[in-house]
DNA sequence: AAGTGGTCTAGACCACCAT
DNA sequence: TGGTGGTCTAGACCACTTC
């Protein structure tokens, strides 16, 4: 019966903070394989039901990730992802360096009769306007990060499904249909990946989740895209800028960063 | 043995889905209170520490709330918070009906000395300044929805901490100190609250939350404030808007809530 | 005083994965 | 084939809430 460490708080939690505080030092680096249950159980004289605790929460927190049913790893650092430019998540990755992927599960046209009156409504769509129908799962260095799940109406972007759709799509249009994001209102919500979108991803159920309802504008303010995504919340980390010139927040992005640099060796 | 439901699925999972439905259907109204986790246990068949898995679900996805130790009851709608607008959220609970309140944890003067590198960067403040700090719990309704942790400099609002600061904060700022937010830069993150956070707000270790550094500038580019706010992710329902003429998002806002409450409507 | 949630145990079986 | 995570059990003790 080894000693607890500290006292009052649950034993679980106390073996978390400890495996957190290993990653932080440095001493299991990312990447690195985290011991199984039954390893921990056993160093640290607690029962199975117990070490697997502690170990839910630090994948919860991001700080590890399982890969499928195996076991889990110290988790990179998180990717960030700016809300509110006008960049998709693509060109976002790939200007950090980071390779950006898409895999297709679904590209159809859906007619009218079989829109919901969401999608009708959010794209403004006329009677009979058919749209297409894209999902796809995003990763980033071949991780999985989110799932989207748009809707484009098919009169503005024809012949949309014969591009190559793992491409960046904001790109795509851009390039051959001279449609340029203006911007968008979005409803954020905060959630847990549920099982049936978990599978789709191949990522842990329950993982928290950013959760957004997109309608995006041209310059004309014409909807062109109703979109529903799901971005993992253990890996992204979000950006938002409200107003202000551009040129300042440019300038002041830096210090933003170095801001939160600090913030990060503080070791919140 | 009571025969399990679906099979393939999870006894807690299926549990889970069970309740929730039942909260959908309107069987258990916002407030009602859940089964104890040993009266689940007996009518399902199962173990307590199965019913008491399927309860954690439903609390982490804010469809029941626990109060303190006690029961769990089944949560009210979420709040509605639009980030984007320069309105606070103690002036958008009020538009909204709701009773904004605060209740005041910290507030103090630090001296230039005691400063963090971050909040010296991010307010942009000469050798010697120093700022106010407030700590505060927001609640709505009574029921605590978020802390603010903020620094105001001090050279800008000259006793600041004299106003009653359970009011809202920028509504002092406008009113006294004719200071107008006029953007911001906000980094967002999905995380769980962690335990000293918790026990500060009165409300479950591990909820996830969205967590945001935001740098607030007046209308000439001043660094105003720099906060550090812990939004309870089961409670509350974001907006953002990005570019676009208000006007015509004013008017989209509509057609936009409308899709929202189909989607509602459906189930998802 | 009784009931409840929070924690913890020492097992167990299974499906899946890597070897 | 052996180890692993995922699930589940039938208990237990404690602190706290509710009555």
């Amino acid at each position: 019966m080894p000693e607890t460490r500290t006292p009052n708080r649950p034993i679980y939690r106390q073996v978390a903070e400890q495996i957190a505080e290993e990653i932080k030092a440095g001493i299991l680096p990312a990447d690195a394989r985290i011991s199984s249950e039954r390893e921990l159980a056993e160093r640290y004289g607690i029962s199975r039901m117990t070490a697997r605790a502690a170990i839910n929460i630090l994948a919860q927190r991001g700080l590890i990730v399982r890969r499928n049913r195996s076991r889990a790893y110290v988790a990179q650092p998180k990717f960030r992802f700016d809300l509110s430019s006008p960049g998709g998540l693509h060109e976002q990755l790939r200007k950090a360096g980071v390779e950006p992927g898409a895999k297709l599960i679904t590209a159809e046209m859906l007619p009218y009769d079989a829109l919901s009156p969401k999608v009708v409504q959010a794209l403004v769509l006329d009677e009979g306007a058919s749209v297409y129908h894209i999902v796809r799962v995003r990763t980033a260095n071949g991780e999985p990060i989110a799932v989207e799940d748009s809707y484009f109406p098919a009169h503005l972007f024809p012949d949309l499904l014969d591009f190559n759709l793992t491409d960046s799509i904001y790109g795509i249009l851009r390039k051959y249909f001279a449609v340029e994001p203006a911007g968008s209102v979005q409803e954020l919500e905060i959630s847990l990946l549920d099982a049936e979108w978990a599978e789709i991803m191949g990522v842990a159920v329950d993982l928290p989740t950013l959760e957004i309802w997109r309608q995006a504008f041209t310059a004309d303010n014409i909807p062109f895209e109703f979109a529903h995504d799901i971005y993992r919340g253990d890996r992204i980390l979000f950006i938002a800028r409200t107003a202000g010139p551009e040129s300042f927040l440019a300038g002041s992005g830096q210090l933003w960063q170095q801001a939160l640099d600090n913030l990060q060796a503080d070791g919140a």
